[in-house]
RNA sequence: AGGCGCGUAGCUCAGGGGUAGAGCGCUACCUUGACACGGUAGAGGUCGGCGGUUCGAAACCGCCCGUGCCUACCA
């Protein structure tokens, strides 16, 4: 037989590369819209090329392949479509990091070189991840993978530009942006991060022009920005400083008077000295308290692209400037402070913590930055895309993140989509060296779109690498080109991913898919939480505190690492990453390995199931395994259409671990043991393989690896479906998913097991309590209340003697308590364990006196409950009922054995 | 500063108006013909605190305390 061939550990490493290759040679991944059918479609979060697979990515996808394969079994067309991002930034600082460690700047390259460097960089590791995402199992139809640079998505987002350009939702000016000196680009509002530091808050005596004995003071936590101002501000109300509205202050190291201003949206009263300075071109308020005030206040550039001082601010003074000239604004703080104090302008610095922005991507502080941008104008996009979430064309999951993606887009601003680096899509607009308009083309431009002047210059910025993104769900199936994959695929159906891209990525596509598909991107949205370490801090590199998914997958195994992935989905929590528990699930694919040995051992090769699986010589244990099985099924079903995974999971691992295998195993032992072709083993071995078969189809979604092994393992004619037979043996991830038979599942099946069970139990507890080894052979007596009971326990007798390791049982209403006896009560019997000759008697009277004492407690409770007419007058009638019937119960029992303890006085 | 979430067994976490749950860990016993990555029986919790609603609160509501995250124009 082969089962005795098998390991009885099972080896994950000899398994999953071995059923990838087939699955991916049968190209069962492969979706196609000739096919027909209802569609099932889910467009992978794109990582990064210069990423590896993180736990991140691990659950992430994990979740979309047990989706995609549930969806496949369950008869849908199912396409997942793979794919990675280019990540501008990300990657550009990546291929300039590995430059550097030979001394090359991508200066010195110049542009075309260094993209031919990315892009060098890119087919050399950008596939990484990728091969990684396959040994995760992930079931994506490879043929159609795509990269947000690829020509046909570099050709959507040419059309996209322009189309939104052409209608006025796309321009470009001078605004006040977040900039990263390092990365040397602007940044949009969420990609910078703010940290709360440290600083200091510096007192600066600012001059009257009138009289230089009156003194404004403002309180600010950049003094080196000072040399940039254009005016103080304070409250229009402030009976300190109303007065001085409309004059002027000279603004210290500078030569410059500049006015004092009301504006009581800028200043807080009860903050600082109550009067600011206002540095129009480097900070946001004060950009925006300058546009406010009429005239607009100057703007004054004091810093450049690097964030140094610039050597040529209008009116400061020469000393100064050649001393700070060219210095970062950072080094540059404390010459200012030394001046300004050297001069007699610092009145005091105190400490101050305060919150600054900083690049996602280098973590270097972002300087607000006056240049000129690309943007999008989000406004009239956000309306339809908020309105497809309040109307429920799209819904999240769990609902609350919803709230979180409203305040978002209600407050939306305007995207800054210019990135002034050279890895990305190239903004297609050029600009006329003759005329000075811009031409946009989808197309390489020629010629001027005004003048006809052939002196075009293209812009030298690129697209934000999110913008690219937000196409993905339907530039991805081939838009522009109105392609039958999207025209069959698109909506795609979920959308799987963690709740720090809502605004990047999800938002983002929701408008441009209601914009340009004129339909939502996706139906539903799948927000999970973020795996953090043992400590709930984010898992970072630098912070060292990353499990390595791989490492964990070579350890485990990838079923295992699924497994607790799934089990960890609960919704709305942060989830710390544990490897103890992953050891658990291994431990639980090992439980699996070895039952389905023990069923095969069971199961002659060339075995074939009864045509019927309840058939008249069905067990009780069998028609109960089977009733408990459909029940599960229902459970799974449900909770994966709520995606419910971790409850999915559970539902599994106590079916299989603590139904199947615990009682089911145990019970099928008696009639699996009776000589080959009797009909009760038969009907044993039909029932034990087809709740084998349906739990491996049942599981397969989380553990596709395991199951697919197994599965190939039993005999043919268990692999043939009963029911909807699409005759697909091959492969179990070709088989139909199962559902749920409703007439299987039988209450009073569960009800008669449950009393065997409480049999078994009562003896084994006897045994545990009384340290009674399980070599000593015992007996056991149980007297029950009627003679239904009897005959119903007599019948499952063997299952009782076997399970609780008996010698004798004897059951009967008429049944005497032999006099030195252990005794247990369940609900309408009796247990007695003699012990005569086995044990102790008094440890036999402590264990009854526990007994009754823990009882006791359940009674004081119900009785209590049961006496408050309050209770009794108001609860439901079912829950008072129910309530007066345990009271009862546990009345009885107490009795019962205060009985017995009395015999063993 | 606002918003969201969390606080349940030693640890990691489910649950949720009607007697407190799982995994790991712990204790005792057991190499029983599927499995020691196992089996059986146990120990262990006034469900963060205080009020309120209710016949009944760990669950619902308020406030507080801890903790995490997100958003934000705290000069």
């Amino acid at each position: 037989m082969v089962s005795k061939e098998l390991s009885k550990i099972y080896d994950p490493k000899s398994v999953e590369e071995r059923w990838y290759n087939v699955w991916l040679e049968k190209k069962y991944f492969h979706a196609s819209v000739d096919a027909g059918g209802t569609p099932y479609c889910i467009v992978i979060p794109p990582p990064n090329v210069t990423g590896q697979l993180h736990v991140g990515h691990a659950f992430d996808n994990t979740l979309q392949d047990i989706l995609i394969r549930w969806m496949r079994m369950s008869g849908r067309n199912t396409l997942w479509v793979p794919g990675t991002d280019h990540a501008g930034i990300a990657t550009q600082n990546v291929v300039e990091r590995h430059l550097a460690k030979n001394n090359i700047d991508r200066h010195q390259l110049g542009r075309e070189k260094f993209i031919e460097e990315v892009w060098k960089w890119k087919k050399e590791y950008g596939g990484r991840i990728i091969s990684q995402l396959k040994r995760l199992g992930a079931s994506c139809d490879w043929d159609r993978e795509r990269f947000t640079m690829d020509e046909g998505l570099s050709r959507a987002v040419r059309a996209v530009f322009v189309t939104l350009y052409e209608e006025g939702l796309i321009y470009r000016g001078e605004r006040l942006i977040n900039w990263c000196p390092r990365c040397h680009t602007a940044l949009s509002d969420i990609e910078v991060e703010h940290e709360d530091e440290k600083g200091k808050l510096y007192h600066i005596a600012y001059p009257l022009s009138d009289d230089h004995n009156v003194r404004l003071t403002v309180a600010t936590t950049r003094p080196e920005t000072m040399l940039g101002d254009t005016a103080v501000a304070v409250h229009p109300l402030d009976p300190r400083y109303k007065d001085l509205i409309g004059k002027t202050v000279d603004l210290p190291l500078t030569g410059r008077k500049i006015p004092i201003i009301g504006d009581s949206i800028l200043v807080d009263l009860e903050f600082g000295t109550g009067a600011v300075k206002v540095t129009t071109a480097h900070d946001f308020n004060d950009y925006d308290a300058g546009q406010r005030q009429t005239p607009n206040l100057p703007r004054i550039k004091m810093l450049d692209d690097k964030a140094a001082i610039l050597s040529d601010i209008p009116d400061v003074l020469p000393d100064v400037l050649r001393q700070v000239a060219g210095k970062p604004a950072k080094k540059a703080r404390g010459m200012i402070v030394e001046l300004l104090q050297e001069r007699g302008y610092l009145i005091k610095t105190e400490d101050h913590a305060h919150s600054i922005g900083k690049c996602y991507r280098c973590k270097s502080v972002v300087e607000p930055y006056l240049s000129p941008q690309w943007f999008v104008r989000t406004g009239p996009l956000a309306e339809p895309a908020i309105k497809a979430v309040e109307d429920g064309r799209i819904r999240f999951f769990p609902r609350g993140w919803e709230n979180t993606y409203f305040d978002w887009m209600r407050n939306i601003k305007d995207w800054c989509i210019s990135r002034q680096i050279w890895w990305g899509h190239r903004i297609p607009a050029w600009y006329c060296d003759d005329c000075g308009t811009i031409t946009v083309s989808p197309t390489d431009a020629t010629a001027c779109g005004n003048c006809g002047s052939k002196n075009l210059r293209q812009e030298t910025d690129v697209l934000d690498t999110w913008f690219s993104s937000a196409l993905w769900p339907f530039s991805t199936l081939g838009w522009p080109e109105k392609t039958k994959e999207l025209a069959f695929y698109y909506p795609t159906s979920v959308l799987v991913t963690g709740l720090d891209i809502i605004f990047f990525w999800v938002a983002r596509m929701i408008m441009m898919g209601l914009h340009f598909m004129n339909d939502v991107p996706f139906r539903h949205v799948y927000i999970h939480a973020l795996i953090r370490d043992a400590e709930g801090q984010k898992m970072s590199k630098s912070k060292g505190n990353v499990i390595d998914p791989l490492f964990m997958i070579d350890q485990y195994g990838t079923d295992a690492v699924r497994f607790t992935l799934t089990a960890f989905a609960a919704q709305g929590r942060d989830i710390k990453m544990s490897t103890e528990r992953i050891e658990g699930y291994r431990n639980f694919a090992n439980k699996i390995w070895n039952a389905s040995r023990f069923a095969m051992m069971n199961l002659e090769p060339d075995f074939a199931p009864n045509a019927e699986l309840m058939s008249k010589d069905a067990s009780l244990a069998d028609r109960w395994i089977l009733s408990r099985l459909n029940s599960v099924i229902k459970e799974v079903q449900s909770a994966l259409a709520d995606y419910r995974f971790n409850d999915a999971a559970s539902a599994l691992y106590q079916f299989i671990w603590h139904e199947y295998c615990d009682w089911y195993l145990e019970f099928s032992k008696p009639a699996l043991n009776q000589e080959e072709g009797s009909a009760p083993r038969k009907a044993t071995q039909t029932v034990l393989s087809h709740v084998l078969e349906t739990t491996l189809r049942l599981l397969h979604p989380i553990m596709p690896f395991i199951t697919e092994e197994i599965w190939q393992y039993l005999p043919e004619r268990v692999r043939r479906q009963r029911r909807g037979d699409r005759g697909r043996t091959e492969s179990i991830m070709v088989s139909p998913y199962p559902a749920a038979n409703e007439t299987m599942i039988n209450p009073g099946i569960e009800q008669d097991m449950q009393m065997v069970m409480d049999t078994i139990l009562a003896i084994r507890n006897i045994r545990g309590e009384m340290n009674i080894a399980p070599s000593v052979q015992i007996a056991a007596i149980v007297k029950v209340g009627n003679k239904e009971l009897g005959e119903h326990l007599e019948k499952s007798a063997e299952y009782v003697k076997t399970l609780a390791r008996l010698q004798e049982l004897r059951i009967g209403v008429a049944e005497a308590k032999p006099k030195t006896t252990a005794t247990g009560v369940i609900k309408g019997a009796e247990v007695y364990v003699p012990l005569e000759g086995i044990i102790d008697l008094t440890q036999e009277r402590d264990r009854l006196m526990k007994e009754i004492a823990k009882i006791s407690e359940d009674i004081d409770i119900f009785s209590r409950k049961l006496s408050n007419k309050d209770f009794v007058d108001k609860a439901p009638k079912a829950v008072v009922e129910k309530d007066t019937a345990k009271l009862e119960e546990f009345r009885v029992k107490r009795e019962k054995l205060e009985q017995s303890l009395k015999m063993l006085r």
